[in-house]
RNA sequence: CGGGGCGUGGCGCAGUGGUAGCGCACCUGCUUUGGGAGCAGGGGGUCGCCGGUUCGAUCCCGGCCGCCCCGACCA
């Protein structure tokens, strides 16, 4: 392909809507133009890049035994509501859905679920059709709340999705640790760096999930590792070792004998200055309103040390809840007689009759000599022993784990401390199980005659979001540095002038590599060196080379790669040879021999 | 959904109650040609949309739409 007959743009600024890295290139390098917010087209430049990601991640797939079908992304309103996800997408508005001419509903998929279900369970009757896994390549929309960052959160985007289906939950491992595998060599053929957490799974529902995460510091999500590289897990999941107790061996004190005023002061750290003492002494007591699987709203009073936060994405498992939320200052005040900053455990106000349910967090669970809220305006109650004075409340309800895991905390394993780091989610892998053949019977035949509900697996993987992704991983601060799977041509070769003879010989050198199987661009267009070096190098073509007037006086070309930028003067003879090279060993570095 | 910001040529921006300007990009010519050239000439904009105030609105006011950031939320 020529420059000067394809369609190409660069440009020199970056459009005022691009935040982070990946988007300023990808715009800048001609690969993508927004049509609308999180709506993105890919130009024939950027459409390669996609194109090799999609080659990749279906080579993969096909290797494990998935097999590719089409699912359609207009989908009717029924067999979303069949699975009980239509009210609950809706209602968190992330569902793009429609009515046809006669008022029937339909959504724009999100995910496939219902759809490959309802397939399977038209075709299959008897275990011995399993197990299969199916995936599709699409089109999936999502209403985001917040669209941002290019290609990394879109409300349309290109995502692989796959749905295993098992006969029992032995046959589902096997599934889940292939793509596991495959996804791993998915992501390291893309020269990716990166890590895999345990997850929260979601609106999705299931037990087991995996994220793999590309380290990036742009990314949405945080993730906690431990130092002993033998654990990681998404922030919302995340679990530590018990902490260390400041009150350990201690003689507990009697109850309330130094209460101390707080006048005003309504922050844990404020309290613990004027009280003298440290934030780890300090009960925070916090009110939720949630509600159960029966859609009944209740109060849960959860207690935690006041150095640490409470997990709100762990806390609705934890204290049986489908949702929780903070609850209002009105409610706080009807339980509890006063505002935030002053709320205790002792002496909390049924809510509609209903008593409150009490909970704390094992941070505390053995806690002494403690202080917490007076529920009195401007008071706090020292000497407080959680075993004694809240374990043994008629509403306390459980120990539970609801702490937000802290940079340096130990980790759980016993090994190593947890750090934290942010990560781009590119895959998700889940074990479904049962919830969607059973919500729609999808059903077969086991060996005992008994009819029994597939087990499945369903595993994401975003494709624009790894291709941007691998932009954040690899660029400078003058463009892109493809990996070569990636790169939308594996090589350039640019003419620095356009006398015929030095024409002559980069037409023979674009040719020569052509012929020779290598995916080369050629930049033939009538521009000033200068220009056509940065552009090159903001395209971020994996290997370079450049053909010019007063190197082939003396019988050479250039030839360079994009990541060390280091020019080699090479005969044109062997300019074939070399590049193949180069490319095979990845374009790190220019193999000269 | 709450808070903040922004909509002016392809991109980045300035500006004014009296018919709109700069830089880059683009076109033509000449000179240039190894890291975003110089000079000269030129084309391109219903100033997001609707309404109001005004003799007159891109500017002031109201509404709407769109876009970006922070937060909440979120496979």
């Amino acid at each position: 392909m020529r420059w000067s007959q394809s369609f190409l743009v660069t440009l020199r600024e970056v459009p005022g809507d691009a935040e982070v890295v990946s988007h300023q290139l990808l715009y800048r390098a001609g690969l993508i133009h927004k049509l609308a917010a999180g709506i993105y087209s890919f130009t024939p430049f950027g459409f390669r890049s996609l194109r090799k990601m999609i080659d990749i991640v279906r080579e993969e797939m096909d290797a494990t035994g998935a097999m590719e079908v089409d699912l359609p992304i207009l989908q009717p309103k029924e067999l979303w509501v069949e699975s009980g996800r239509w009210q609950r997408y809706v209602d968190d508005g992330i569902l793009f859905h429609l009515e046809d001419r006669k008022g029937g509903e339909f959504a724009l998929a999100p995910t496939a679920e219902e759809a490959v279900t309802d397939m399977v369970r038209r075709s299959v009757t008897s275990w011995r059709q399993l197990p299969f896994n199916l995936y599709q390549i699409r089109t999936k929309f999502r209403d985001e709340i917040r669209p941002r960052f290019g290609l990394l959160r879109g409300r349309e985007f290109l995502m692989k999705d796959a749905y295993s289906f098992d006969v029992d939950e032995k046959g589902l491992d096997v599934h889940y640790r292939k793509m596991d595998a495959a996804y791993r060599r998915i992501f390291e053929r893309c020269n990716l760096e990166y890590a895999l957490v345990e997850a929260d799974s979601g609106a999705i529902g299931g037990s087991a999930s995996q994220e793999f995460m590309v380290v990036a510091d742009t990314g949405e999500d945080a993730l906690v590792f431990s130092d002993a590289g033998d654990y990681g897990a998404n922030v919302e999941k995340a679990v530590t070792a018990p902490l260390p107790e400041p009150w350990a061996g201690e003689e507990p004190r009697s109850f309330g004998e130094a209460n101390a005023p707080t006048p005003g002061i309504t922050t844990t750290e404020g309290q613990a200055k004027h009280l003298g003492t440290t934030p780890e002494r300090i009960v925070n007591t916090m009110i939720y309103e949630a509600v159960g699987a029966d859609g009944k709203a209740w109060l849960a009073a959860v207690l935690i040390r006041g150095d640490l936060a409470i997990n709100e994405v762990k806390l609705p498992k934890a204290i049986g809840a489908l949702h929780v939320k903070l609850a209002s200052e009105e409610i706080l005040g009807k339980v509890t007689g006063t505002r935030p900053g002053f709320v205790g455990p002792l002496g909390l106000l049924p809510f509609e009759e209903n008593p409150i349910s009490l909970f704390v967090d094992r941070s505390l669970e053995h806690g002494a000599n403690l202080w917490c809220g007076a529920n009195l305006e401007g008071l706090h109650h020292s000497g407080v022993s959680i075993p004694r004075d809240v374990l043994s409340l008629p509403y306390f309800k459980g120990v539970v784990e609801v702490a937000t895991a802290r940079e340096g905390d130990p980790s759980p394993t016993g090994k190593g401390t947890l750090r934290i780091r942010r990560g781009i989610e590119v895959g998700h892998i889940f074990k479904l199980g049962t919830k969607y053949s059973e919500a729609m019977k999808c059903e077969v035949a086991n060996q005992a005659q008994k009819m029994v509900p597939l087990t499945m697996g369903c595993y994401g993987l975003g494709l624009g979001r790894t291709v941007a992704a691998a932009i954040e991983q690899n660029h400078d601060d003058v463009g892109i540095i493809w990996p070569v799977p990636l790169a939308p041509f594996a090589c350039v070769v640019a003419v620095l002038q356009r006398d015929a003879h030095v024409l002559e010989a980069a037409d023979r050198l674009y040719e020569g590599l052509k012929a020779a199987g290598v995916e080369v661009f050629y930049d033939d267009r009538d521009e000033r060196p200068g220009v056509k070096f940065k552009d090159l190098d903001l395209v971020g073509f994996p290997v370079r080379v450049v053909v010019g007037g007063k190197g082939l006086q003396r019988g050479v070309v250039e030839v360079s790669t994009r990541r060390e930028r280091k020019a080699a003067e090479i005969a044109p003879d062997r300019v074939v040879e070399l590049v193949k090279k180069t490319l095979a060993a990845g374009a790190k570095t220019l193999v000269t021999d």
